[in-house]
DNA sequence: GCCGCTCTGTAACCTTCCTCACAGACGAAC
DNA sequence: GTTCGTCTGTGAGGAAGGTTACAGAGCGGC
């Protein structure tokens, strides 16, 4: 059950729900279920069922791929306001998760059972819109990361790494070899390396991006 | 324009299109251009924007992503009766192609230009339905792809590739290079591995798979 | 049969990345 | 300040895959 707080948290959120008539809106949110997950919890796992389609009101949740040993790569990151592309497809394709779901930053969220979330996407066009829109970009970015991880070195997708996020950047080196698919050692070395061309600073749990425009050169595909 | 022979395959091969109102039918294909391609035409590459939506009738098309030192990997195959949805995601998410498409066999096509294809989408749910339905699974095997490039040995995705085509394959070294996104040499050498373990007789331009369960065993991302 | 093309086999070498191993640095807790 | 856990730096050695360079095999056309 929703209550009047969440229920306006939810409509910031999501506002094409406000062209639902008011009745719909409340049969969908009679069947939801409103839910606070902490960070670190799985959400789901490969080759699970999906349970239902969540709104995010608060938080944000990360779609990983994780190998038998333990390595794992970064594929998205889910932010409130979005829809996850991954349990749409699972819905909507009538399959099972291909990769795991992890909370990043405590959660709030509101899940819709699969029959209510597949009734919305067919009755509210700008819904549908809006998960499609999402599928369509998360799509590209997985597509580009194929070609990332087939084609080029681990230097130049560091490099791209460290020139899309905001400097100073705090995170261990262990982490950016997690987003990366790669092993510590190796990010380790190779921002030792980036450090002694003068691109970037290192301390304790932070790197200070000096020449972006350095780090983007070498990304570039061409390259 | 669509003569009536063209109007009847394409209705066998996107039966939902016969849920149209007759008149509605027309309208789309009065938009709509017929055309044949032969094999090896580039329909779309990386960058480019999208002139139009396909309808397959016959032939195929093979999406791949291409490096710029010539190196290619392929994605998927699109087959008459199914959405390329690449080109979904373009027309949707108004983005550029993030790959390149070319004819496989020679292929014979009805184009919708955008603003049909949206119409179409909008107003027929089965078609959506459909588009969606593929959209899941190639999203799917996108994912799986991204796993066996970043974890997996070029050993196991050769073995998996094998293994899932029908023996004797018909094929070059250079053909299975391209799809796996690696090189001529590196597959020789392999396939060269696999025939000494009696795992497959090669000769020229064909490879026979004699233990298909051996194949199958070194492919599982266990291992 | 001869020529020329494509496909295949293979060797040597290099680079990248992985693996293992360990030492030092930093920060938090006591 | 000492202890302990986490994070970082680094080296040695190895395996996978990429690079370069040929040689030969099969096949079609003339």
């Amino acid at each position: 059950m929703i209550d009047k707080s969440t229920k306006e948290l939810l409509l910031r959120s999501y506002p094409m729900l406000h062209e639902l008539p008011g009745p719909a809106l409340d049969d969908i949110l009679a069947s939801a279920t409103y839910m606070r997950v902490p960070a670190g919890t799985m959400m789901f796992d490969e080759d699970q069922p999906c349970m239902g389609f969540p709104l995010l009101l608060a938080g944000s949740a990360r779609v990983i791929k994780a190998a038998p040993n333990g390595r794992e790569l970064h594929l998205y990151d889910v932010q409130p306001g979005e829809a996850c592309i991954l349990t749409s497809s699972c819905l909507l394709g009538k399959s099972n998760y291909q990769a795991r779901g992890v909370v990043q930053n405590d959660i709030e969220l509101v899940v819709l059972p699969p029959p209510t979330f597949r009734v919305l996407f067919s009755s509210l066009e700008p819904f549908r819109d809006h998960v499609f829109k999402r599928f369509s970009e998360r799509l590209s970015e997985m597509l580009q990361l194929i070609s990332a991880v087939s084609f080029q070195k681990m230097d130049q997708r560091l490099a791209a790494a460290l020139a899309a996020k905001a400097s100073p950047i705090h995170t261990t080196h262990q982490a950016l070899a997690d987003e990366l698919g790669s092993l510590r050692e190796i990010i380790s070395r190779l921002l030792k390396n980036f450090a002694d061309q003068g691109w970037v600073r290192l301390s304790r749990e932070q790197i200070e991006v000096v020449d972006a425009a350095a780090l983007r050169r070498l990304a570039a595909p061409t390259s």
